[in-house]
DNA sequence: CGACGATAGTTTATATGTAAACTAAATGCA
DNA sequence: TGCATTTAGTTTACATATAAACTATCGTCG
């Protein structure tokens, strides 16, 4: 078998082939999603935030009311842990307050501020600029497919994981 | 339009709709993407090893003989500075081994050591079983076309990027 | 030779991801 | 009531990602 080397082979100068299509295709995975987290975390940065940070600004904003803290990591990727410093920085920054529940004195809602609102809106539409730019120049048909298939390959991702949602 | 809430949406438990289909790939790709990272970095720990490490021991293997430290980091998705740390744990670890280049005493040339391969080369087989685990649903169609998809996603991703390999 | 700029790495500082141990409050049940 | 268990968050420790400033070395041009 004398195949061409793939886009993804040459680009990390590997010289053997992959020993399978599976892996190849996590390679690419992570690949693609890091080179679009550089390119959206440098945005994010100028705005003084990170992934992260607008991730818990978007989710907050998208719901509309107050959030407990478990609840806004259960919706993002990461861990438990890393919550309680990110939010610590958004409120330093005064875009998020805390506000201890009453009923359950365990429980911490987290709210968005009208400053993290503006500073939202205001990224609104160059996020949407670089979102287009970025893939704007797949087919519909395209991106439809690549929705499918990467939710078809996640889904033997979280078997024993912690959050499964 | 009363469009029925993609799996994403579910997942995220967000009401409305994604306001493009661009931005439901972009979460969709970051978004297994993590679950990969999560679910390969438990198997990494079991060996002692973090995914940065494994992808540095990885290149060396597969290069067969030593390289450039700055070599290494091109072909990772990382930065230059964090390199220099990672290494540091490698060695520390006696996996990887520096030999500073004579003829240009700037250049640190990094080796796999012994111990380094034998430490890989028992990954191997579980590796590959749970690269089978995770993706081994998807027909081999499925997963060309995803491979597809994501080279020509990331297609527009690095203009302007530090590392453009 | 000697200064200048470029290149290869390192150091430093801040934010993050991850795991594990811990605190505080609520719940279940005898 | 009283205690074990669960749940919500925090703290701590370590590895990492990122940017910026710094060191050492190389090449080159006078």
């Amino acid at each position: 078998m004398n195949m061409k080397p793939t886009q993804l082979q040459q680009e990390l100068k590997k010289k053997q082939a992959f020993q399978s299509p599976e892996i190849e295709a996590i390679l690419n995975i992570l690949r693609t999603s890091d080179q679009l987290q550089n390119r959206l975390g440098k945005m994010f940065r100028e705005y003084g935030l990170t992934s992260s940070q607008y991730n818990v600004l978007r989710i907050l904003r998208g719901e509309g009311k107050p959030l407990p803290s478990l609840e806004i990591a259960s919706r993002m990727v990461q861990v438990v842990p890393a919550i309680t410093g990110l939010i610590d920085r958004l409120e330093k920054q005064g875009l998020v307050r805390r506000k201890r529940c009453q009923k359950d004195r365990r429980v911490v809602y987290v709210e968005i501020t009208s400053a993290g609102k503006d500073l939202l809106d205001e990224m609104d539409a160059p996020l949407s600029a670089l979102h287009e730019e970025l893939l704007g120049h797949l087919a519909e048909d395209e991106l439809h497919e690549l929705n499918r298939l990467l939710v078809k390959a996640r889904q033997n991702c979280c078997v024993g994981a912690r959050i499964s949602g």
